[in-house]
RNA sequence: GCGCCCGUAGCUCAGUUGGAUAGAGCAACCGCCUUCUAAGCGGUAGGUCAGUGGUUCGAAUCCACUCGGGCGCACCA
């Protein structure tokens, strides 16, 4: 059992003798936010206070009169308007320590209540490559599977990957009119990828062509309004208002412009641009009848279609093998396919869905845009695929709960998928969106290259890697004799650069937008994966310089001492593992995790400093300083795994 | 126009769901390697938690409004 259930199982009879319902008591019951008030603090005296109509410090003290926590911990302490401060037994930290020595779990028990949880993320789609905005998704969604398997839970990860939408039809026509068999030869999927973006770039310039004149019109008259207002001279607060939002119109319309008219130049500076797009009026059209005729069964486009999966799918694959990341299934839209038109059938049938200007919809109260499930055109929409998959899950795969590691700006679409599944009738599940924010670039706009283009992922980790190889030469070349071969050095440079990519997405809470910045994943200093790597290494250190193995190393029965601030906060930290795991699946949030690991692997370097293992004082000691350093080895090992992260003996 | 999110140190971000004097990393300044990896450790400085009002024992956190920024909103996924 975790610590802080141990103390809040001790307080329940306490409580109960005063008030009926303890738990929301119970929950006020953290660990200290400060180490000068011990280790845990209860809160509740002063909400209780009110409710008795008593002094809060004299409802702590009626409360510590029905407690004895003399087994384990220093008499508690009344603090400030009535906080109770519990300070931890050395004596019995020290035994906790000793029983979970050794344990690459740090002592944390599989749940006794496994849940089948289907956890879908990364979803790539297939005509495009992959770009740093599918990272987060992959990154997070990889870690609270690792997270979910390491408390016991069932768990199926699932690539739900884009390979049957509208850019499949893209990719058809382009294959048709645009392929370069040469290109073809070599690299399928380099020229898949290129033909997406030409077909992209030409269905665009025709659209933005026709729309040009209409963001003009949208310029001149945002303009004129903003002119108008000007004139008047009375400057009340509406005014002002009104001011600076039509400033901010003008602004967005003359961006919106300029965005157009640079993507058209783009064509027209081209000549083979220009010509292909003057020899293509209807690509957009026809890239859409080709999508349609694959979901109809035509038989040339499914062929296409099988001949272009599987060279994607291995490109897919190159890049996960990178990560180190895997899947147990990867069900893409199109296995979904056969049983749209069911799904469609079922909700009709039930009154869910009507016809609307032509498209079968769902209505929802609270939501002004219907939910569409086909559109006019007879086509399915991914929120028809998105409720076949989870009827799938549902009956198929018996999940429990489905999460959803996805783009928060698609909130919206999950609260209507998720609203509709459960007037469809589904029940048992639970759905949950587990959103996150935008990488940004330096200019807090999403992340992008100096181009304008996206980022690919693999240029992405090549970059990493080779960043973190000058890290790792400086470091190991100002040594007097280097402890690295060629060999060592690559591989603890794709430890750290790979590392460095995930911690930094990891440790910003999810949901909030974060700035890519090479520098500061990649910092030697700080709050980086390397810190946390760094002292893994220091402590593979001690055993090597020592020679001791670790693996073989006697932790059962040996007596732990913890007599200075250092050693104690180490031990401390090492017992709240188990409360920093359970605190990461209450919500999804891998960022607790890496917050306990920075403070894990601080407690050690503070310890690393200050307590010598090989200077020990005593023989005893040393035995006892060696638990701790193992453990913290497990630790870091077993934390920086949840993450996907990886360790190194020596860096 | 409707809806959602955000505003915390110079910068990048936490803040455990309402608790004690608001924290960390970076950057700045000062100090520490003849002893286990200095990719480290110690210290100094840095704040009107966007603003105003409210709710209460107690507010960065909840409510209302204001200012500023972002993102969605009928046939793309």
């Amino acid at each position: 059992m975790n610590l802080l259930s141990l103390i809040r199982q001790r307080f329940a009879p306490a409580l109960s003798e005063l008030v009926p319902d303890v738990s929301p008591l119970l929950d006020m019951i953290r660990p200290a936010q400060d180490a000068k008030f011990g280790d845990f603090q209860a809160n509740f005296a002063m909400p209780l206070a009110k409710q008795l109509g008593k002094p809060p410090r004299e409802v702590a003290q009626q409360v510590l009169d029905r407690l004895d926590l003399s087994d384990f911990c220093e008499p508690p302490e009344i603090a400030g308007p009535g906080f109770i401060n519990v300070r931890l037994r050395a004596d019995f930290v020290a035994s906790r320590i000793q029983q979970i020595a050794g344990d690459d779990r740090l002592g944390y028990q599989p749940v006794a209540l496994p849940r089948h949880v289907v956890v879908d993320f990364s979803s790539p789609n297939v005509a495009k490559p992959m770009h740093v905005g599918h990272l987060r998704s992959t990154v997070i969604g990889d870690a609270i599977c690792r997270t979910l398997r390491f408390v016991g839970h069932k768990v199926t990860s699932d690539n739900h990957i884009g390979d049957w939408g509208t850019q499949f039809g893209m990719i058809i026509y382009g294959y048709r009119h645009f392929r370069d068999d040469a290109s073809w030869q070599a690299s399928p999927v380099g020229e898949l990828a290129r033909l997406y973006k030409l077909v992209n770039q030409l269905s665009d310039y025709h659209a933005t062509t026709a729309k040009l004149p209409l963001l003009q019109k949208a310029v001149t008259e945002a303009r004129e309004k903003l002119a108008q207002l000007q004139a008047q001279a009375v400057a009340d607060d509406k005014v002002k208002k009104q001011l600076s939002a039509m400033k901010k119109d003008v602004t967005t319309a003359d961006a919106e412009l300029s965005a157009a008219v640079a993507s058209i130049a783009r064509i027209q500076d081209s000549p083979s641009l220009l010509a292909s797009a003057n020899a293509h009026p209807d690509i957009a059209r026809k890239a859409r009848e080709e999508t349609a005729r694959l979901h109809a069964g035509d038989p040339e486009n499914n062929a296409l279609w099988n001949q272009f999966l599987p060279s994607c799918l291995e490109a897919l694959n190159q890049i996960y093998r990178r990560l180190g990341i895997s899947f147990d299934l990867t069900l893409g839209e199109s296995h979904y396919n056969p049983m749209l038109p069911g799904v469609v059938e079922s909700l009709k049938s039930r009154g869910l869905a009507k016809l609307s200007e032509g498209a079968t919809c769902v209505f929802l109260e609270g939501n002004a845009a219907p939910f569409i499930v086909q559109k006019t055109d007879g086509a399915y929409t991914y929120a028809t695929t998105d409720l076949a998959t989870i009827l799938y899950r549902r009956e198929s795969l018996k999940a429990d709960e489905v999460l959803y590691v996805v783009d928060k700006r698609q909130s919206e679409h999950f609260q209507q998928l998720f609203a509709t599944t459960l007037l469809w009738g589904i029940s048992g599940l639970k759905l949950q969106h587990v959103s996150f924010g935008t990488v940004m670039g330096n200019d807090n706009k999403p992340y992008k290259t100096r181009a304008g283009d996206t980022v690919g992922l693999e240029s992405l980790l090549d970059e990493a890697i080779s960043r973190a190889r000058r890290i790792v030469d400086e470091n190991d070349d100002r040594r007097e004799t280097p402890l690295l071969t060629p060999e060592d050095r690559a591989r603890v440079s794709e430890i750290v650069g790979l590392g460095g990519i995930k911690y930094a997405d990891l440790h910003h809470s999810r949901d909030s937008d974060y700035v890519f910045d090479w520098d500061k994943m990649l910092a030697t200093t700080g709050d980086t994966a390397t810190y946390m790597q760094y002292a893994y290494a220091r402590v593979c250190g001690i055993f090597r310089r020592l020679q001791i193995d670790r693996t073989a190393m006697k932790t059962q029965g040996v007596p732990v001492l913890l007599n200075t601030p250092e050693e104690r906060r180490l031990a401390m930290q090492l017992l709240m593992f188990g409360y920093a795991i359970d605190s990461v699946l209450n919500d999804y949030r891998p960022h607790l995790l890496t917050a306990w690991l920075f403070d894990t692997a601080d407690a050690f370097s503070q310890f690393f400093d200050r307590c010598s293992v090989q200077n020990a004082e005593s023989e005893e000691l040393q035995k006892s300083r060696l638990i701790l350093c193992d453990l913290m080895a497990r630790a870091i090992h077993t934390g920086l795994s949840l993450l996907g992260i990886q360790v190194a003996e020596i860096m």
